[in-house]
DNA sequence: TTTT
DNA sequence: TTTT
């Protein structure tokens, strides 16, 4: 379709850590979950309500690397992405979708495993090599822009 | 959480007209799917290839109402809100989930029905009666912020 | 800075017609003004206010030509873009500032030129060459990320 | 207009304190910069190459409130918001323009001063009412919709 | 003026 | 399954 937009942005803390899966044609994808979730106060009970929601998020190639090597479980990142719904069928043949956030930029807002200080846009060989001297703290990566189809 | 962002915002055409759903103690939904799509040159074979994905978008009480008087099946829209991944038992008793957009925020881009115009924030008097002189354009709405738990 | 998001999105009409300029190293950009704006009603007179908002939209290259080739005034358009504020000294030699919206992305919602229907992702060939049946459409194109700074 | 967007979201560091400015009328708003940049190589000269670029802040009411209490210069911010230039006229007598972020919403990636845990949407009471226990993290905040034209 |  |  012509005049689309398809545009997914959350804010939230990794579930799990990468969970990467390797294609025979060198390509790969990385796959974690991530929470967001919000509170209020409920106007009959007048109290704290925290409802939480997990995004099934999926990351290409240089991006999937980068994210395996500096994000782990609890940490928080910023994703930026597409929506898509994928088909599949399930063991008693009925048809099952499941919606995934494909995830095109990503900035990590913190990270527990050794720093990417200094890393930086996927594109750029530097993301891959972070700095000597690690810090924890958090760093802006995007993520490239192959054509796997996933 | 804290610190968190959930956030979706589509341009696109929808695949059907608004179904309202009324509650007893006052409250409304609508629901009505839209379609994004891309396209792009296939690498492998250079052909154009056409990926359309469909969303299920969920307006609540002011919004819904003026979604289901002014958008029409094949109308353009601008949607935002929050990724809602719903739970639900098929008849077989297997979980089921379902993602929706529970849209907080949307802007006519083409109506088929009698014009909206001038008609805007949902929150004001005004949304609901829209322009003496109708004309057919497009308009800005913003859907109310009740607490209606769906 | 890492960790970092710069991230403007706007829909809104054309003010003016693109205004291309070339580089003697094959860049170019294209300028154009769109304007935003939201009405809502007073609380003190119960009039409606509409409030406009004029923003400037600098395209470069391939996304530059794409403008220019099918927007023209009063157009409406997605963009997508970096908030830059520039810094320049008037013939006073006062320091002034203007912000403007480095455009990545864009999707035409209407055009009045011949249409680019079919036309999509600026770094395809295929952007360049509209349909040979042009509709009154919409299209969706993106820009390129080459490299000049402006 | 209708049918138009006006949308800026932000992930950057503040580069100085919020100033709280009160009317009379007993509204009042904060203003703030903040921080976003990028870091690329160079084509060119393959060296790292960062660019900053900032942004002016303005948060209205109790937004500005929680944002004073719990920000301060050097901390993360999420900010989401609308852009606004706004027209003033130098000592000279010259009419100069300023481009704003009129904010809307917010969240905290980081705090130095005592946290604001538990504190959450603005138009909740609890918001006001930060954690007994303050550590030292983020949280989510929105501000409410008054109508201060600022 | 921030941050890494 | 995260986080506060």
């Amino acid at each position: 379709m012509s005049g689309s937009l398809n545009k997914v942005m959350l804010i939230g803390n990794l579930g799990d850590d990468v969970k990467m899966h390797y294609f025979e044609g060198g390509g790969c994808i990385g796959r974690f979950p991530i929470a967001t979730s919000e509170t209020y106060t409920s106007k009959q009970t007048n109290e704290r309500i925290t409802n939480t929601e997990w995004h099934n998020i999926v990351v290409r190639n240089k991006g999937a690397e980068i994210c395996e090597k500096y994000l782990s479980k609890g940490d928080k990142v910023y994703i930026e992405g597409r929506l898509k719904t994928r088909k599949w069928t399930d063991d008693k043949g009925n048809d099952r979708y499941s919606t995934e956030i494909q995830c095109n930029d990503f900035t990590f807002l913190s990270t527990k495993k050794e720093s990417a200080n200094n890393a930086s846009n996927a594109e750029s060989p530097a993301a891959q090599k972070p700095a000597e001297n690690p810090q924890p703290s958090s760093q802006p990566i995007a993520e490239d822009n192959d054509d796997l189809p996933f």
